[in-house]
DNA sequence: TATTGTTATACTCTATAACTATA
DNA sequence: TATAGTTATAGAGTATAACAATA
């Protein structure tokens, strides 16, 4: 009772214990399952990105996109492209600043984005299917907040 | 009261409201931060994950190794040549079988592993200042969850 | 002949830099 | 001269394939 030692040194959390390491590794298997399913759309997840940007009503020409989503602008070049391409984005000059581009999501592009957002609920089904409703929803919710913390797009 | 359109037709949850599309996005945003972190300690996240996988108790062959990581074997022939060098593992043939190269932390590679935890514990804070106590934890016990699930080493 | 580790090579993703057109 | 977009090039990260040593 007046033990040395009441009780062993309760050692420290581990690494694998934090809030980063599960939300870095959690996070790169589930982009890696989304990148998997996306494939069958002929879309890799920043083609996604892109959308959800125009979606979410953000300025549409391609070097305000490149600021929104953080990437280099060459790359929302490449994006463009290939959505263009397959009618998912309408890409026209801006008759005001002819340097511009104005992107749009196209009916065929918004149909696109649904198709990935069914298969993104589906995965949701699957990854949370162990846990309660409410802490399903919790979680979403807590990793909304930390998202629009981080400056990610989060709407609900 | 009875109309014949009671409340607007509630649009489906967007993409940016799944659980998916919030991990992985997140997950992204931590990983940035902790990978930059890690540059001040001359490590990527797979030097870490490696020394995890080591501090854990996985079988210490690298071909082992590659399994536990879901990594190529040669990925870990050079994550072991940098530990090496700079002395966090020891590498030494399997007297049994020759080989087999054993990979063991040393001294030095579980001091440095200990910095890497309180590195991430730092983050941690940053990350969920805004949550309530009960919400961080509900948050890293649910993502443990999902990790133990999806196959990933949640030590707790 | 099969397996472990290593080396050589290639591929994916993305950024930086050089360039063109417009302002 | 500065800016939007594009193209060319390069780098990081990682895998695949060929190879060497050991079983």
């Amino acid at each position: 009772m007046n033990d040395v030692n009441p009780r062993p040194p309760a050692d420290p959390p581990p690494l694998t214990a934090s809030v980063v390491f599960r939300l870095g590794t959690l996070g790169s298997v589930v982009t890696a399952r989304f990148t998997e399913a996306l494939a069958a759309l002929g879309l890799k997840p920043k083609h996604v990105g892109l959308m959800v940007a125009l979606d979410s009503g953000a300025p549409p020409s391609q070097l305000e996109l490149a600021r929104t989503m953080a990437v280099a602008p060459s790359l929302v070049v490449a994006l463009a492209d290939h959505l263009q391409q397959i009618g998912a984005v309408d890409r026209v000059r801006d008759p005001a600043d002819r340097r511009r581009q104005v992107l749009a999501l196209t009916g065929t592009g918004r149909a696109l984005l649904a198709d990935c957002t069914a298969l993104a609920r589906r995965l949701d089904e699957e990854l949370t299917a162990s846990l309660g409703a409410s802490e399903r929803e919790a979680l979403r919710r807590t990793l909304g907040v930390l998202g629009v913390e981080a400056g990610l797009p989060t709407g609900d």
